[in-house]
DNA sequence: CACCTGAACTTTGCATACAACAACCTGTAT
DNA sequence: ATACAGGTTGTTGTATGCAAAGTTCAGGTG
């Protein structure tokens, strides 16, 4: 592989090259269907949470691209991305497995997690307009339904949404992503303990909402904070089954 | 793409499999020869960093292969990881364009490396013993030094190796990862004014150091999150002609 | 002259083919 | 019986081929 050689196409390769980097982000959006791929990618993920396919374990391309009913190619490229966001380790010449989540790395995750949440907190606290609050207090609202009916689904996507809308409120897309890649990851490491501490967790809901409604900065993260923490804790004291 | 059926080599997969899995981390690990779309992927990061490939430029697949003599299969592979990565923007059916980082995702990924920063000082005064605060030390002094003989290349490596270094005395690993990452994009967007605010910035190690020497876990904090607002101001406050 | 239309060309996306490598298994020697 | 060697099988890594989608440009039309 050589390097020194000035890179041909450089400034203006070929005509795309010009017309869409002066374009730039202007450029004309149009939905185009989503390649085999991004399918590949996204049924993986779900074989992956839903424990079809188990931590650990050998994942053969062409066994994939079969079950998938696709080649290897789309397999391949999904497996770089997998790769990239935790979800498989790719060992050369070996292939890929399920990435195996040990204690600790879920614990460095649930850390992580709360320092991002709590960031996004407090920059929602500064931006957020009366009619988000509004929004925020439905959510709620639809969350503390579901626990009342002990609707296990419907808290976890209740609060799954809560805690999406506050990231999109802190306005950071950067943050929002990260928030989100962590968060399907902690999800899927104590799955089995998901929604069990229902009714307190929309408690602190309720405040840190409050804290937001009076664009209190400091009291927003001080919450989040708390409340990612408490998770974290019922974590480490859930019953030995649950553990991964 | 069908969903339904449970897929077949379900727990134990063949032979690799099972072994791999049950062995889990204890697995020997033979360092294996990389595979060539490492070096590619390494090879279009650096091309990207040091601007051979300029921010929104159409990257056509066969040129990058010829570029560095292989063929449109590792490249695409690389091309994927540098999506999730952030270093290109994979357009479905149009292919892969150098990300254009604008005003304001830089300032998000700084706000962003900031509170990963400062948590990671916080974990790191937790955890430092002291043989590596006098590491620390050392790395500090050869920063002094390179700042008084104005040399920039020297500044800009010993701030990374004093950041990567706290980083990793955090303990944690997946928040030392996403800082890699994200530190690498920073640089790149604002590689222009990197060790322009050279003697400032040591004074303020020093005084990082001392804290974490100190144990002091607020102070550690407080000093890291001044350190990189202080980074931040000098990203909006640099000259135009330095913008990306 | 601006705008639309369609054909030629380019590039991606996916599938297939093949070589290199790793794990496994069998048979033999000790 | 155990350890080792060599063949065998299975899987990955890379290359090539081909169809579909996208872009450009020429020429016609209002």
């Amino acid at each position: 592989m050589n390097q020194p050689t000035p890179f041909p196409g450089d400034v203006t390769t070929g005509r795309r090259g010009s017309r869409a980097a002066l374009s730039g982000a202007a450029a004309k959006r149009v939905e185009r269907p989503a390649p085999l791929r991004q399918a590949v990618y996204e049924a993986l993920i779900d074989l992956i949470v839903n424990r079809t396919l188990q931590p650990g374990q050998h994942l053969v391309e062409v066994e994939l691209a079969e079950y998938l009913g696709v080649s290897r190619q789309p397999v391949r490229e999904a497996l770089q991305r997998l790769q990239t966001e935790g979800w498989v380790d790719l060992r050369p010449a070996q292939g890929a497995f399920v990435h195996m989540p040990t204690e600790e790395e879920a614990d460095q995750l649930l850390s992580v997690r709360a320092v991002l949440e709590t960031h996004s907190a407090r920059l929602a606290a500064e931006r957020a307009e009366e009619a988000d609050v509004d929004h925020l207090w439905e959510l709620q609202a639809r969350g503390q339904a579901a626990v009342e009916v002990n609707d296990i689904d419907g808290v976890v996507a209740a609060n799954a949404a809560l805690h999406a809308f506050v990231t999109k409120l802190s306005g950071n897309t950067v943050l929002a992503e990260m928030i989100g890649m962590v968060d399907r990851r902690v999800r899927w490491y104590y799955t089995p303990i998901a929604g069990r501490r229902g009714a307190d967790s929309w408690i602190e809901h309720a405040d840190l909402i409050r804290a937001i409604s009076a664009k209190d900065v400091e009291l927003a993260g001080t919450i989040m904070t708390q409340h990612t923490d408490r998770t974290r804790q019922a974590y480490h004291d859930r019953p030995r089954g649950d553990r991964a």
